[in-house]
DNA sequence: GTCTATAGCTAGATAGAC
DNA sequence: GTCTATCTAGCTATAGAC
């Protein structure tokens, strides 16, 4: 039992490795069964929703992710800095320095786009609230806080976006700079 | 002549229209035609590349619109300010206040990512180096002008990701009110 | 230059042996 | 639970009449 849990995490990891790099049209179950080791009649036995159910299941993981190291983080009794710091050093880390391109991304464009845009807006939301119950713990008030916390989500998706396309990972770094100056200005 | 010329204006228009909203993998043959009003074979006389030269004429259109609206008016001789008010409008109308996806980050993922960057990277590129000499312009030194005419795409980028997938415009306009601001703080 | 018709292939998805 | 083999539908692309 627990040795078949494991390997499904392996699984749904490799899945998000290959919508992150193609999307989710570009991804075909032949590929998907190439990059899981498995065959594409296995991958059907374990997500009998075919594709659609892969994707939610890589959109599972990814709402986890979001909850423990960004939403548990910046909502904690940690000195709001410290909050900070630790969440963006994350955000480098999931995103490799700016090298990854963003997995919610990938899952927002042609078919995937109407499939799974409330789970993805589900996670964007939560990301935001986080930042901008962050930016109230920090002294701002309501109306900045909010604006601070979607500020914080656009940088992030935008610099990655220019980060890949023009190949320069740096403005990734920038970006995360940048939002930390937003938060620590006063 | 002069009628077939504009005929496939109109038609890129409408490969455009796909290509925005389904993306590059998302959009069949089929689709295309029948946004065109064309047959399949029609389309393929007109741009026998097939696909990928449908896609490629769309960006020859959007780095012409790039030019005009954006590069031409910002290093022109008009007082910067108006230049920053005539930019920002041009681009909340191509965006429709946000309700549009952006074509370029639509032909960047999946199979048409390795096909089309470095055509898109040349439009994000002339784009962001346009608003830094608009910085320039305002008084900023050198890093800060690079800096801002960076932010200043990031920043459209990102929040058209969010307006879309959040289905909340404001966030598109908050934007570019930001970027109003960042460029005439002092 | 546009059409109908179709070739050739690959996609997602299943059947059934083991 | 994993495999090989296969189905059908849809894909890109072309042939050839008009």
């Amino acid at each position: 039992m627990a040795t078949v849990k494991v390997e499904t995490d392996v699984v749904i990891e490799r899945l998000m490795e290959v919508f992150r790099s193609v999307g989710y049209d570009g991804a075909s179950m032949a590929q998907l069964a190439d990059a899981t080791g498995l065959q594409k009649a296995s991958l059907y036995h374990r997500f009998p929703g075919g594709k659609q159910e892969m994707a939610m299941a890589v959109l599972d993981q990814v709402s986890e992710w979001n909850q423990r190291q960004l939403v548990d983080v910046l909502y904690s009794s940690a000195p709001p800095k410290t909050r900070l710091i630790t969440a963006l050093r994350s955000i480098s880390q999931l995103y490799d320095g700016g090298r990854l391109a963003c997995i919610l991304r990938a899952l927002s464009h042609g078919t995937a786009a109407d499939l799974f845009r409330q789970p993805i807006a589900a996670i964007f939301t939560k990301w935001v609230d986080a930042f901008a119950h962050l930016a109230q713990d920090l002294g701002f008030d309501q109306q900045t806080s909010r604006h601070l916390g979607g500020s914080t989500l656009v940088r992030i998706q935008g610099s990655l976006i220019l980060a890949q396309t023009l190949n320069q990972p740096t403005l990734f770094e920038q970006a995360l700079h940048d939002i930390e100056t937003d938060f620590l200005i006063n």
